[in-house]
DNA sequence: CATTTTTCCTAAAACGATTTAGATTAAATC
DNA sequence: GATTTAATCTAAATCGTTTTAGGAAAAATG
């Protein structure tokens, strides 16, 4: 009863092209837009004709051809992250990265880097993609608090996920960590340690995290009696050459200092570099609060105090809000995820 | 003189959708044809007509569509960048990616990772780029000696350049480094130190690189009337945790070592671990010989002997190539490059 | 038996770019 | 002045897919 193929397989294959949707059609004998309704179940094709294009499909091992489907649906199939190419990209990125990979696995989907450079606005890549339709959706990182981006991508309803919050953030899935928290439980870790003089290694102050880290920290001193020092000149967005120099001039100027809070791993290393050149150990002399997305320092000096961010959960969250964010625009967006991962450092305590 | 527009493109701006060849087209009263060949630069189109063109093309932002060119030329402006999932990854990956993008930067190519997995086919990934056409070249990471990948991109004439070397590696571009020295000159430099029993902690066997290194170490060490000690059961692959917990084991059978070769980061940092767990100190008890990208190690301690490989030229140098090979393929292939990178280590000794 | 409905398929157009072949006009040649 | 040549443009086809509109045959209805 089943339906045969027109021509024998055999006969396509001898002269080797890539097989396109006509070539399933000169095999069964059918139209063009048959096989391709046929391949997406459509309603109206026959459940023998279904089977029957199905089979030719797997046999000549067809695959839809990304740019025909893209000139026609505008579908790409293109998931795009926006990193900036800043020391950053070493690090957290890569992991992150290598979440979303994982987590794409199986879907049609590929992931993009989008770089963008430090001396050139960010909007620029954002509007590349959207305008070209070079994805089907946007993963912005460190978001600043009033985000030019988010905005324009909820003007354009582009569907997106970002790493970071800003003012925009309850209208749009975002993956971000409690930095609130983590300035404050620093702080008390510090004071805990007998503490008083606390000098912070922030990101620049553009970025949203940035704002909340130094907040927490803030009025955690302030509950304390103390007072936060914390200077844009000295930030943990710097090479590790470049905060050894600078914490080492620092310390020549405030001798008093006698704790860090690090907001990457760099910091880290470079602040441990200054202390250590000038006769300091860590835990003994000094203290020092570190945030990182690798878990590394703990290996680098163990007495450190520590805190993971899950950059892996991360990208994982990230890529599946955006995924439904393209599949399912109708459902309610996805829940705004916050996980604090303090668990470690108040262990540490 | 000058042709002029025959639309004020004011009124093509009204009613704004992405402007296309055809949108040019009626605002410079020309078929989309003479607009595409104008736009080219094509001999049989009026110089006048050419200006006229290019100035309606800029004032409305024309980009071509992407699809519309990979449909009909096969083009697609990507470069794929073939990366194992596995935990090299996170280092120098990351390193090699920025050094691409930024080599990208204001060309029409964008950067695509495509990412293999340890469990799959490592042709998987490269046959689908091949045959869909999903990037105009390929650039392959950690190459054997016996490539098939390698193989199979020169039977088809595939642009492509390797980061390593392999049997065919005579007939395609590659940048690789100089692995042989680097066994030959960890061994020297330990033996300078004194120490007699060398264990290597290499790359798994399969890799080319793996070889190379290996055989440089063992050869000098028969030189030098010394065995080296190396395991495929400890690599230089596996995680921090994984190599601490190893060498721990392998130290309390083998309490003779006193020197270790790393081929990776990770590693070092393990054997670190694994001998100041036991109270020993590197550059008292024992000496350590590493290899990394990222030029972190001499941070962590200071008294390591490193050697840096300079990932970022590789990264520069592979995107050069294969940008050559997609435009200029009749030009002889690039010199294949080899930079032996043992300045650094040569006068720590 | 004639008519309507359903089922299943095809034809044609469209997405945006490029290429091949051909047409028109002007300039050059005899 | 007739013919060739050069210069410059247009028409049509194509890449692979999807969508809209419509048509033919079979089945259901009156």
């Amino acid at each position: 009863m089943s339906k045969q193929p027109k021509v024998p397989i055999s006969a396509a294959l001898a002269s080797y092209r890539k097989p396109t949707l006509k070539t399933i059609a000169e095999l069964s004998g059918l139209a063009v837009p048959t096989v391709s309704r046929a391949l997406k179940d459509a309603p109206d094709i026959n459940s023998e004709t279904k089977k029957l294009v199905r089979k030719v499909a797997t046999e000549i091992g067809y695959v839809p051809h990304p740019a025909g489907v893209r000139l026609r649906t505008g579908r790409t199939f293109v998931i795009s992250l926006v990193l900036s190419t800043s020391n950053e990209m070493m690090t957290h990125a890569a992991r992150l990265m290598a979440a979303m990979v994982k987590e794409l696995r199986g879907t049609p989907y590929h992931l993009i880097i989008t770089p963008f450079f430090p001396d050139e606005d960010p909007m620029t890549p954002v509007r590349y993609v959207v305008e070209t339709g070079a994805a089907d959706a946007l993963i912005l990182n460190e978001t600043t608090p009033d985000d030019a981006r988010v905005k324009y991508l909820l003007e354009r309803g582009f569907p997106f996920a970002t790493h970071g919050r800003s003012r925009y953030c309850e209208q749009h899935p975002y993956f971000d960590y409690d930095n609130l928290s983590f300035g404050r439980i620093a702080v008390e870790a510090l004071v805990q340690k007998k503490r008083r003089f606390i000098w912070m290694l922030a990101p620049p102050p553009q970025h949203n995290y940035a704002l909340n880290m130094i907040e927490g920290a803030k009025t955690a001193c302030t509950n304390q009696g103390l007072t936060l020092y914390v200077s844009e000149a000295i930030n943990s967005e710097q090479s590790i050459e470049e905060v050894t120099q600078k914490v080492t001039e620092l310390l020549k100027n405030e001798p008093q200092l006698d704790a860090f809070i690090c907001a990457s791993t760099n910091a880290a290393i470079g602040v441990t570099a200054a202390l250590e050149a000038l006769g300091k150990t860590i835990g003994v002399d000094m203290d020092i609060v570190a945030k990182e997305a690798i878990p590394f320092l703990k290996l680098f000096r163990p007495r450190m105090l520590i805190m993971q961010e899950d950059v892996t959960a991360a990208g994982t969250w990230l890529c599946q809000a955006v995924l439904q964010a393209i599949e399912h625009p109708e459902r309610a967006p996805l829940q705004n995820l916050e996980i604090p991962q303090f668990a470690e450092l108040e262990k540490q305590l």
